[in-house]
DNA sequence: TATACGTGGTG
DNA sequence: TCACCAAGTAT
């Protein structure tokens, strides 16, 4: 049977991973939540150092947002983050401080999701929920042979009804469980290990050979390329001067160096990025030396990244969002990856 | 429905 | 090198 071999094999092979050492709501969402288009092993030791630092909701819906963020460093996907922290302020002010166990309740959620709200209900309270994610597609493509594309949004309700009707009421958590593990370690998107699979011979795909014609799913475009102008600037004390973004958007209330997208051609990038600076933040600057040239890429955009040091001759600090800071303060922030890259590229030239 | 939203690993 | 990816969600 289908769903015996399924779990059987789960139980058996299952990898040792933090978020399974019990089935506490609160830490089975927030590694769901880590592990949305995240690898397995980017998230344990942020899973481990995030518990460790927020172990309840309690803690969770306590904390600053700033501090929630500093533990997100890195981990991309910020909006995770500050959604994850009102969703557990939700819980804990209207809710009981008890995650709900029912589907619409916990699908109100901010930043709960089709899938998670599954995965969750699955795996901490047993209920049997669909948890479709990228490795339940392609596993039930190819073992139900489902020739849908799986890039299209409305290709989901296709598998969540196959789940509904394959999922073992008996244990729906390791159903779920064992269809992800299975993709993760033998259903791969390329190169699958048919011959290790302990459900090749339910597998339609594997029975006609077009296991890696599997799962369909069309191409993304190619992103686009923006040019930015950036400075590392400092103050006649050597404080360095900081901004944090916006509430909305890329890198959303994560903190930045003082930075523009080039509109004009790369001449004048030095005088743009000082006018700017004159604007928005009402200093006085010069710009000096290039300290680097960072390409960082994203999921959907790449910025190549011009980034110059210089000095600070009058500033009015006004803004919230303004911060004249020293080195060692600076750690107290959370920057994106680009940006900790001028850090590095600005203190190697230092020396 | 299509696009915005990060990062680091990989064949 | 580089496209593709890895336990998706919000808008």
């Amino acid at each position: 049977m289908f769903q015996q071999d399924l779990i059987g094999w789960f139980e058996a092979e299952q990898r040792d991973l933090p978020w399974r050492k019990d089935k506490d709501p609160y830490k089975v969402w927030v590694s769901e939540i880590m592990l949305q288009q995240t690898r397995v092993d980017t998230v344990i030791p942020y899973f481990l150092r995030f518990i460790e630092q927020f172990p309840t909701i309690q803690a969770l819906s306590t904390a600053e947002e700033d501090r929630v963020l500093k533990a997100w460093e890195g981990l991309g996907y910020y909006s995770r983050a500050r959604n994850l922290q009102s969703a557990v302020k939700e819980v804990h002010e209207n809710y009981g401080g008890i995650v709900p166990d029912d589907p619409k309740e916990i699908s109100t959620l901010k930043g709960v999701g089709p899938y998670t709200a599954g995965a969750i209900l699955s795996i901490a309270y047993g209920i049997p929920e669909p948890a479709v994610d990228g490795n339940v597609m392609r596993v039930l493509s190819r073992i139900l042979l489902i020739w849908d594309d799986i890039a299209k949004a409305s290709s989901r309700k296709i598998f969540e009804e196959a789940v509904r009707r394959l999922i073992s009421h008996e244990n729906p958590s390791y159903f779920n469980q064992a269809l992800m593990e299975l993709g993760a370690l033998i259903c791969t998107p390329t190169s699958p290990s048919c011959l290790l699979c302990p459900v090749r011979e339910h597998c339609q795909a594997f029975q006609e050979g077009s296991q890696n014609e599997l799962p369909i799913k069309t191409k993304n475009k190619k992103h686009r390329h923006v040019q930015i102008a950036a400075a590392v600037l400092r103050n006649d004390e050597g404080k360095i001067l900081i901004h944090k973004r916006p509430e909305k958007g890329l890198l959303a209330n994560l903190w930045e160096f003082p930075n523009i997208e080039v509109a004009l051609p790369f001449v004048n990038e030095k005088d743009q990025l000082k006018e700017a600076v004159k604007d928005l933040y009402k200093a006085d600057i010069q710009i000096g030396g290039m300290i680097g040239q960072i390409e960082h890429v994203f999921s959907h955009l790449t910025w190549n990244i011009n980034a110059y040091e210089g000095k600070i001759q009058s500033i009015e600090m006004e803004s919230k969002e303004l911060k004249l800071v020293t080195i060692e303060e600076m750690k107290e922030f959370t920057f994106s990856v680009s940006h900790q890259k001028m850090m590095k590229q600005y203190f190697e030239g230092d020396e």
